[in-house]
DNA sequence: ATGAAAGCGCTAACAT
DNA sequence: ATGTTAGCGCTTTCAT
């Protein structure tokens, strides 16, 4: 492995000579420099960043932590990452969680033994244990979309209020009276705000005399199929629906679908998240739109910022979400 | 920052010995080790993995470059890296090249300046500048469904043929002569590979006196969209279609929908890749199954045992693709 | 059974 | 304009 010393005889200079040339760090003579860089040529140097980040305490390297990137939440947001990252010289750490709080922990103290200069978690199973491990450690950390707010730290927060008070108003503005929302698994904190959110949106139009009704899905295509055909078991069915997330929405088509419900004629369906499967599914599905791409580069962002100044005040970005009318909603039929 | 220096003072050792407390390296005292981990849980060791690298030689750590994480190709690939990886104690830098090379030569340059243990490429757009660079700075490396074959290194590759060729017996047994097929950009390796894999299919049959055609897409939905387009311009329509991806598959079925051609009634259509989506459409779509978490999973294995011995012999891996058969393929129409 | 000391490749304060 | 030197935190050989 060849190094500054090397370098340093070939060039018939001192190994600090070298590392000013490499890092442009002070002035040197252009015949000296070039001498440099000429021996760096011929040997075929390398640079070790381990040794430079061992020397600075800065490794110029960040860890994201997600659930699992099969998750179609995930790819762009790891996108918008990775690509800033990248732009800033820094490279990532991509780390699943699998759902698992145990693995989560895990990851994190296998980055900051790794020295990263800060951790982007954006995994939806975050609870208290994780964040007091972030904190004890004082590593850079940035928060996406967890449940809780305003607990001082750099976070990102999607605004679900505003998509879903559009989504009711829309299925509202198109006659619908009797709208079901089909939840996530209300272990997970995101889950229940867009519960707690539809429910004010509805409350909103209590002139309106909207007909409500929560069942449980599993933010998975299985989840709402099971849940729509429960719905199909009751007397009166809904003219609209409400789903946590587009899969559990294009779950519940299939059931609709196999049980002769013509959507969004006989039925009206939303989802949330606007994944890309929403414009390829048929009918196109309406949906509320979540800038996963954005969010992870602005995550990026904070995190850059925190690195360059710890004493920066706590930020906290909250992205609205809004509705993407599609096909899957429509006028609700008279004899319904 | 606490380090061995610290500990060794708190529990009057020195700080040879907390390094094989903390690697368990040779045999310690009980009563010296307990004293040993007390003081490292009092000052809330953490230990960085930075400097162990620079002395060993060896970060425990790999990098992974692929083309574009939101290609839904590749997210259980990562996944099957991933994965095994972490069993291992291995932490992975992920790369996207956005179908770029020279954003694959820096991304590569960097992880050996990180000095990784090793790097898994499986980024669609590998040429031979790559490899070069690969093998100019003797990093260990795998190379994932790379266009070429047996040039010495470790690789995997997806075997097209098998499945390709299960494809058109297939359609051939439900009676379709006139079979067309939608290409993925021809600057792929591996899109050429496909299209001399359906050519070799169809001669295989000569004696059915089978009638092709090739048209060109990109792998996107797009591509498929407008190729079949294009093919709905003709005279004569096919009565099946085999796309060199799912995306262009399902382009392909939109532009059918669309012009009132029913798939399958009047035209069948399969697709390549077997990705979530495939299922989910409708009619789901009959397609050409690939084990990509299976190949990630391998690529890392193959990888861990070159880090493990150099001298290893170079390996290839096979990877047999299979027909799965849902609904978008049936019995040609008597009057076609 | 434990310790001293050199070294991994780099940076940076202090000289000259 | 360039060099000397002392680290960064760990491993590992060689002593004892």
């Amino acid at each position: 492995m060849v190094n500054y010393n090397d370098i340093a005889k070939l060039a018939k200079v001192s190994p600090t000579t070298v590392s000013h040339v490499i890092n442009e760090t002070r002035f040197v003579m252009p015949e000296t420099k070039r001498r440099v860089l000429e021996a760096m040529k011929k040997l075929k140097y390398q640079q070790n960043l381990l040794a430079r980040s061992l020397a600075t305490g800065r490794t110029h390297t960040i860890g994201l932590v997600i659930s699992d990137i099969r998750n179609p939440f995930y790819p762009e947001l790891v996108q918008g990452v990775e690509e800033l990252a990248v732009k800033n010289d820094y490279n990532v750490f991509l780390c699943n969680t699998d759902y698992d709080i145990e693995k989560g922990l895990k990851s994190i103290g296998a980055l900051i033994k790794r020295k990263i200069d800060g951790i982007i978690v954006a995994s939806s199973q975050v609870d208290s244990s994780i964040i007091n491990q972030l904190m004890d450690t004082d590593v850079n950390f940035v928060l996406v979309d967890w449940g809780k707010r305003n607990v001082g730290v750099d976070s990102l927060y999607f605004d679900y209020r505003v998509g879903i008070a559009e989504a009711i108003s829309h299925l509202v503005s198109l006659g619908h009276r009797k709208i079901y929302f089909i939840s996530g698994p209300k272990t997970l904190k995101t889950a229940k705000i867009r519960i707690r959110n539809f429910i004010d949106a509805v409350k909103k139009h209590k002139d309106s005399n909207l007909d409500y009704k929560i069942l449980e899905g599993d933010h998975k295509i299985e989840g709402g199929l099971k849940a729509a055909q429960k719905i199909l078991k009751g007397k009166v069915l809904p003219t609209a629906i409400v789903c946590s997330n587009d899969l559990t929405a294009i779950g519940a088509m299939k059931a609709f679908k196999a049980g002769g419900i013509k959507v969004p004629d006989d039925i009206s369906i939303i989802g949330l998240d606007n994944i890309a499967l929403t414009e390829i599914v048929s009918p196109a599905l309406t949906t509320i739109e979540l800038e996963r791409y954005r969010i992870g580069k602005v995550a990026m962002e904070l995190l850059l910022n925190r690195i360059k100044d710890k004493k920066l005040p706590k930020q906290t970005c909250i992205f609205k979400t809004k509705l993407v009318i599609r096909e899957s909603t429509s006028q609700r039929r008279n004899d319904n």
